[in-house]
DNA sequence: CTGAAAGCGCTTACAG
DNA sequence: CTGAAAGCGCTTACAG
């Protein structure tokens, strides 16, 4: 019941020319008449004809899907990634296959000749750092390779300077009075994924607020995982140490989302009682109001994208770095704060 | 620098053979003379020779590659599942992709056939209805298919009892005395995956209570997301309501921790002020002391991967369902019970 | 039991 | 610009 599907014979057949023909159109080699491209393109779409990767790769060219390597952590921030290396890669036809690293040994395995990951075009990793795992910082693999959310000396990586991000965040918050206080969303020593975002907003934060000339006490900190709960029990606990007006750091959208959801519960007025900043500008951030400091995952997704195609198009140069800056977005959850810091 | 991968031409150089015997012992076949396979095999070893699972597949075999498609959701259970899985189909030289399915339309573009998926040997499914998304609960697809953690009329599936296991929670903390409390796990509608088993859970240990002529108010269930954080709070939220001891039961061994983190932070004594169960028996569970409803997730893991390798190898029977049953594992979270139902 | 050949669906020089 | 041929790394009848 199900056709088999049609090959590059059929193809050239239904089209009056020869397969290497088709074969050039699909490649988009320069040297095709305009008119027999047409005429293969239309055979090509009344037969449904799709080329086979395996086919393609076997014979030397490219199998036009490229690996995505990413933690096995299931965030909006990984969502939102993939959206943007997937919108650039479609575009071109290329096929993208993700795969989640449970483990270090995982990763091992993906980079291996036997691995389906291996034998795909290229390489985007993201969050991982290199350097720590494999010697030289290299990876055993002689496909081009693009880092995102990541730094590498040897590979084109693309990053946001989340310290910098911090740093907006702290200048934000102390341009308010009342006390202010921060939450951190713990990163996880042993997975096999070092993230130091979190502890790179905050260093910025701190050091922003240290700049105002604005404290900040040990126990104005809470550290908990990455969960609107979190934020929610965050809340409660800032509201043992002072009362309202508070001015809440959020190191993330997410956890961000439970200091509004309990702020809701205890009828405290976001933006005035409790203000709130978050980390990220999520797309749910918007729907509840909250401000945050926006990273552009999508675009830095693509721009990830990008570098990887131009590698594969044969692209030599020294590695690349392509720095991202955040964006400070004002909503309800802070209202409009004073135009100059807060002095005691 | 990187030497050429060795071809099966080479090997069958090394040996001494054709390389059509080369072929056969790669595929098991059975007519090769013993000493023949042996030199063959060394030659392989010693060429650290590993097929090309492109060629194989374009040859009209096998690509000995089958993709694992589960929902973007990172947890111990998914984690447990693919160790299952990997487990047996490693052994059998099998390679496994796991593609995360970010949602409905990306599992459409997963099955279809210019994809990476699509052309691989066989697929498992987790936690997916069929039913739901697909005309006739079937998938668009020729390779065999097997579900886990799912049910279907037309596929092979392996599942467990979920209800079940909520009515032997039920059953066990209905021997204790003193409030019964639940958190059950939010269930997110809007996802490609309808998870269910949350609700299952739940089902089974009311009705449990309910044999015993046990009361469950309303107010003692606490509904949370998946995460510690949510567990902290249900024990703040049900000591407002009762004093100890309390009995919670946790939908999920993650938010038991968080029971536990909590009673701890608290001073009241894990197994006497607060009893706590939890569902999954996760690794963790052991290592905190928590006596849990437990699933053998990687078992399950391995069954699926069977069924599948079984159709792979051709079987062609009706659809199979195994069902599998949780286990009480009794720790210091609940300490040991009265051996008879507790009688207000 | 084993070798040589044909073929899988493609790409890429090679000649026109 | 285009066709016919060789070749990619394998598997699978086909003959011995």
């Amino acid at each position: 019941m199900k056709r088999k599907k049609p090959t590059i014979h059929e193809v050239a057949a239904r089209a009056g020319v020869g397969l290497g023909t088709v074969s050039r159109v699909l490649n988009n080699h320069p040297a095709v008449r305009p008119e027999t491209r047409v005429r293969v393109l239309r055979a090509i779409e009344e037969l449904g004809y799709t080329p086979n990767p395996h086919a393609r790769r076997i014979a030397g060219g490219r199998s036009y899907t490229v690996s995505v390597l990413l933690p096995f952590v299931a965030t909006e921030f990984y969502r939102r990634l993939i959206e943007g290396v997937e919108g650039v890669l479609l575009e071109k036809r290329y096929d993208l296959a993700l795969f989640p690293i449970l483990s270090q040994a995982r990763l091992k395995r993906y980079l291996e000749s036997t691995t389906l990951a291996y034998l795909t075009d290229g390489l985007i990793l993201a969050s991982y750092d290199l350097t720590e795992h494999f010697e030289g910082g290299r990876l055993p693999t002689d496909r081009p390779v693009v880092l995102v959310d990541a730094k590498s000396p040897r590979y084109d990586s693309v990053y946001l300077d989340n310290h910098l991000g911090g740093r907006l965040a702290g200048e934000y918050l102390a341009r308010f009075p009342g006390a202010i206080f921060a939450i951190k969303v713990e990163e996880e020593p042993d997975k096999a994924f070092r993230h130091t975002v979190f502890s790179e907003r905050m260093a910025g934060f701190l050091e922003a607020l240290a700049a105002q000339g604005r404290p900040f006490p040990k126990e104005h900190l809470f550290v908990t995982r990455l969960s609107p709960e979190g934020g929610r029990l965050a809340l409660r606990y800032f509201l043992e140490k002072a009362s309202p007006p508070l001015n809440v750091f959020a190191g993330a959208d997410q956890v961000a989302l439970g200091v509004l959801e309990e702020a809701e519960r205890l009828g405290l007025t976001p933006g005035k009682e409790v203000r709130v900043l978050g980390f990220d500008g999520h797309p749910f951030a918007e729907e509840v109001g909250l401000s945050t400091i926006a990273q552009p995952v999508e675009a830095m997704g693509a721009r990830a994208a990008q570098l990887l195609l131009e590698r594969m198009e044969g692209y030599k140069g020294p590695p690349r770095e392509v720095r991202f800056e955040p964006l400070l977005i004002e909503r309800a959850s802070t209202a409009t704060p004073p135009s100059a810091p807060y002095v005691p």
